[in-house]
DNA sequence: CGAGGGACCTGGTTGC
DNA sequence: TGCAACCAGGTCCCTC
C-alpha cells in the first residue's frame, strides 16, 4: 500500500495523538516480519514520544533511549485505536501510550518492519545509503542529471532506486514518467537533459499532489483514521491497461520492467 | 562497480 | 464450487 505519500499520510495522521506522549507498553503478537522485532524496543516504555518524523519511506519513532523505525513494506498500515479495543487478524504491534490510545500496526504480507535503534540515525544500516528526498532542495534536475549520465538501466528503475532518490515507488514512477512523456524503458543516460529537468518537477509534482489527496488507496490503504486515500482517481497511467490516455486518446499499454508492472501511452511517451 | 533476479509473506482475483 | 496459478503499493541480498 505504501510508497512516500502514503507513508506522509500516515506519518500526519498518527503524530497529534501519540507526540509528547508516554510509552505505556508495547506488545507484540507477532515479532516474524521482514525482521524479527528486537526486544530492545522495550527500553522505550516509560520514555516519552519526542518527534514523529519520516525518512525515506521509514518512520521514525524519537525517544530518549533510541529511534523506533517502522516500514510499512507492501501492505502494512497504521491506525490510532482506543485502548481495550480488540485486536484484528494481523495486528501485529501495539504502542500503547499514556492517553489511553494505541498505535497499531497491521500488515498482511509482513514485508514491514519495527525496529529499535539506539545508533544516530545517519549511522543505521537501513538509513545510511539512502539518496536524497524527493521533495527536498537536495534533489535538484542538475542532481538528476549527474546521476543519470552513470547509469545505463531502464530510466523507471532509474527513478525507483533509492540511491538515486527516495520515495519513488512504482505507481509514482509511471505516474512522473506519463506527465513528462517518456517512455519508461529508455536508458537513463539516453534521456535528455531538459526532459530530465520536467522528470524532477513532475516527480515533486505527482507526489505533492498525492500527499494533498491522502494518498492513493488501491484496495485497503487508509490513513490512522481508517479513511482512504483519493489520489486514485487522478492517476493518468498507473492500472489502466487496456483505457484510453486522457491525453491522445490511444490505449494505455502494460509491460514488465524489472518484474514490475508497468504502464504507459505509446503515442505520448518515446 | 552495475545489472538482474530470488527471496520474504498473505490474500484477492482469475481461469480451468 | 473448488483449487491452483498468478498477481500485488517494497527492498534487501546474492550472483554474475
Amino acid at each position: 500500500m505504501p510508497e512516500l505519500p502514503e507513508v506522509e499520510t500516515s506519518r500526519r495522521g498518527i503524530e497529534p495523538y501519540i507526540q509528547q506522549q508516554q510509552i505505556v507498553e508495547i506488545v507484540v503478537r507477532q515479532p516474524k516480519l521482514r525482521w524479527p522485532v528486537p526486544e530492545l524496543i522495550q527500553c522505550c516504555v516509560g520514555l516519552p514520544i519526542l518527534s514523529v518524523s519520516r525518512r525515506a519511506k521509514y518512520l521514525l519513532l524519537e525517544t530518549q533511549a533510541g529511534h523506533i523505525i517502522i516500514h510499512l513494506g507492501m501492505s502494512g498500515s497504521l491506525r490510532i485505536v482506543q485502548q481495550g479495543e480488540p485486536a484484528a487478524k494481523h495486528d501485529h504491534v501495539d504502542i500503547v501510550l499514556a492517553n489511553a490510545k494505541v498505535l497499531r500496526l497491521n500488515d498482511p504480507r509482513r514485508f514491514g518492519c519495527m525496529l529499535f535503534s539506539q545508533l544516530p540515525l545517519e549511522q543505521h544500516p537501513l538509513l545510511a545509503n539512502l539518496g536524497p528526498e524527493p521533495l527536498s532542495d537536495a534533489f535538484s534536475c542538475e542532481y538528476l542529471q549527474a546521476q543519470a549520465g552513470k547509469r545505463s538501466i531502464a530510466i523507471k528503475q532509474f527513478i525507483m532506486d533509492n540511491k538515486v532518490v527516495v520515495g519513488v515507488g512504482n505507481i509514482y514512477a509511471n505516474e512522473a514518467l506519463f506527465r513528462t512523456g517518456i517512455h519508461p524503458k529508455r536508458a537513463a543516460n539516453k534521456v535528455s537533459q531538459i526532459r530530465l529537468v520536467q522528470l524532477t518537477a513532475h516527480i515533486k509534482q505527482v507526489l505533492i499532489e498525492a500527499i494533498k489527496q491522502g494518498g492513493t488507496s488501491l484496495k485497503d490503504f487508509t490513513n490512522a483514521e481508517g479513511k482512504p486515500g483519493y489520489f486514485k482517481q487522478t492517476l493518468a497511467v498507473y492500472g489502466r491497461e487496456g483505457e484510453a490516455c486522457n491525453n491522445c486518446g490511444e490505449q494505455i499499454k502494460a509491460l514488465r520492467i524489472g518484474q514490475r508492472n508497468t504502464f504507459y501511452c505509446p503515442h505520448c511517451q518515446r
